[in-house]
DNA sequence: CTGAAAGCGCTAACAA
DNA sequence: TTGTTAGCGCTTTCAG
């Protein structure tokens, strides 16, 4: 019970093993009736190709540039930093290596240098949590057309006009995602009437901006006895966002429902507790981490939506790859909206 | 820039190629110096070894058999058999072949007799959907005695005394789902009192005794309002639990909460929709399928609690070659509790 | 206890 | 257009 190798294929083919490989990898040179001949006798013999002699015999290397921003105190980006480095160090064993780079938070002008400056001779490939502006834009589009592959994670950016400035985007949908905290915040807060307030860190990035649509969209349809407040924007910074919150608390007395779209979650959960009504208001945040997830526990968070850092970076990886192999074709899966509750952390 | 090889930690450690595989992969024979010397050098020059290439060397093969009750109307189960054949493709070209036994559910003896008759000269491993029965662990123990790995997936079975019957359980913790499902039926229902059910498929099944556990917990503890049915068992069946739902609500007209614990949500559906009261009673049930899927987009469930099935092949499959190539101290990662609201779907 | 040499199955120069 | 041939980096006999 011998395996079936491109020996076998090319002897009852009677062909070469070259022959043999062109047909495989559909390169040009063959003639059609050899093609034919090749590719009959492979699903005759059942012949399935082996991965890693495959991967051996072409040494290819990958080198793959992540360009994040800042964590700061910000646990999901921390989070996604220290996952790609983790990965970095599987994916050495399988010939791939990764690089982080990073850039101050919203800051568009600083991520378009760091796009600008990237070596297109040593880089195979680009992920990218974006700030949407134009000069990212086209320093994307620079880098795809020097060769680099480049995909979006977590944050898009827009995609006007023909060319799409990246290949990919990985991340959750984000109007969904609004869509579900609507849902949730309005149905816990079933036969109950008042007011909810959403806190984005900057409603200028795609995923923050496109969650707050989907929240509004659901509470506005379908929860007429809650109004929604106008947004406000925190910057992701604990502080400020727990100033918002104060601000919020103190001026509606019939708050019951908080959304916090992007991070500074430490601080509302902070200024939450401090007032003692976090039991009164329904409140849901995005993004697993110690301090969200403690929250759930102690019940001052409802929810946290959550997108798996490790499936992101690990699409995006295979993304990236089948770029740089010229796998056009390949579709990257998409990432799940986690729900996370008291008792599923 | 070219990768570190063997060659070149056997050149600059002084010793030969088969003393660097050795210490590598800790096999005896080589004195403590030269592992010492070996050791040193191979992190001194950061090699790390090439997967491919390792993967190559060793010819091995794998066979795997995955035992999985037989699909009937059950979508979970079919979608569970065609993930393995699924997945056999794609390992194909790894090496690893995947096969597919069935049972008809719960039959313990029908499943036990399908273990006892396992080869273990061909088999490396066994995956195994269990039914929690004497003879069917002493099956599972004859088997890994006779030198087969196995892992238990979605129901696992008792573990009394030393030996434990399997390697491991690739399954979500559900007694955890049990208690989402509670504090989602409770939550939803806030301000409100009245009748809750549970239907399981039959409570012998380890998972679905669990789940009824932590639902119970959950509503006897923390929702007072909200009175607890005993447990019904409609065997995974659509006409069986859609008859015990058509009781319910003749008898209870303050039904406001119903737990699917297992299959037969067709059912379940049909009777809801059938009554009108679909919109009254909050519903959560188990496992993303079409029809699930459908209920929740039509609000007539309202939350659906999932298990991925791709994530169960992919961590059992890793979990079985671990183990047959003797690495013990893998750990198999979690499988979330997955969490479905009409709006992430 | 250590070393030399022959593959694993596929790919890619280079010839023909 | 087709064939020949030498590896890719590691493992594994079989001698020493």
């Amino acid at each position: 019970m011998k395996r079936i190798t491109v020996h076998d294929v090319a002897a009852q083919a009677g062909v070469s093993l070259a022959t043999v490989d062109r047909v495989l990898n559909g390169r040009r040179g063959v003639s059609e009736a050899m093609s034919q001949r090749v590719h009959s006798t492979i699903d005759r013999l059942g012949f399935t190709r082996d991965h890693f002699a495959a991967s051996l015999a072409t040494s290819r290397r990958h080198r793959f540039a992540f360009i994040l921003p800042q964590p700061d105190g910000n646990s999901f980006m921390h989070a996604l930093h220290d996952m790609v480095l983790a990965q970095n160090k599987l994916l050495m064993t399988r010939r791939i290596q990764l690089g982080v780079m990073t850039y101050p938070a919203f800051q568009a002008t600083a991520l378009a240098c760091i796009l600008e400056s990237i070596d297109a001779q040593q880089t195979d490939g680009v992920a990218v949590v974006a700030v949407d502006a134009p000069r990212v834009r086209a320093a994307l589009e620079q880098l795809q057309a020097r060769g680099v592959a480049v995909i979006t994670l977590v944050s898009d950016i827009a995609s006007a006009g023909a060319t799409p400035g990246r290949l990919h985007c990985i991340a959750i949908d984000n109007v969904a995602a609004g869509r579900v905290a609507g849902s949730l915040i309005g149905r816990l807060n079933a036969r109950r009437a008042g007011r909810v307030a959403a806190i984005a860190g900057n409603l200028t990035l795609r995923d923050h901006s496109e969650r707050h649509l989907g929240f509004s969209q659901v509470i506005g349809q379908e929860h007429r006895p809650l109004v929604l407040l106008p947004p406000a924007e925190g910057l992701d910074d604990g502080p400020a966002t727990a100033a918002i919150v104060r601000r919020l608390l103190d001026t509606h007395a019939d708050l019951i429902g908080l959304y916090s779209i992007g991070a500074g979650n430490r601080g509302i959960i902070a200024a939450l507790e401090q007032s003692g009504r976090q039991h009164d208001i329904v409140v849901v945040g995005h993004e697993l981490t110690p301090h969200t997830r403690a929250a759930l526990l102690r019940g001052a968070f409802d929810a946290v939506l959550h997108q798996s850092v490790a499936d992101e970076i690990t699409v995006a990886v295979e993304a990236l790859r089948a770029a740089a192999d010229g796998d056009t074709g390949h579709v990257p899966a998409p990432i799940r909206i986690d729900i996370f509750m008291r008792d599923n952390v």
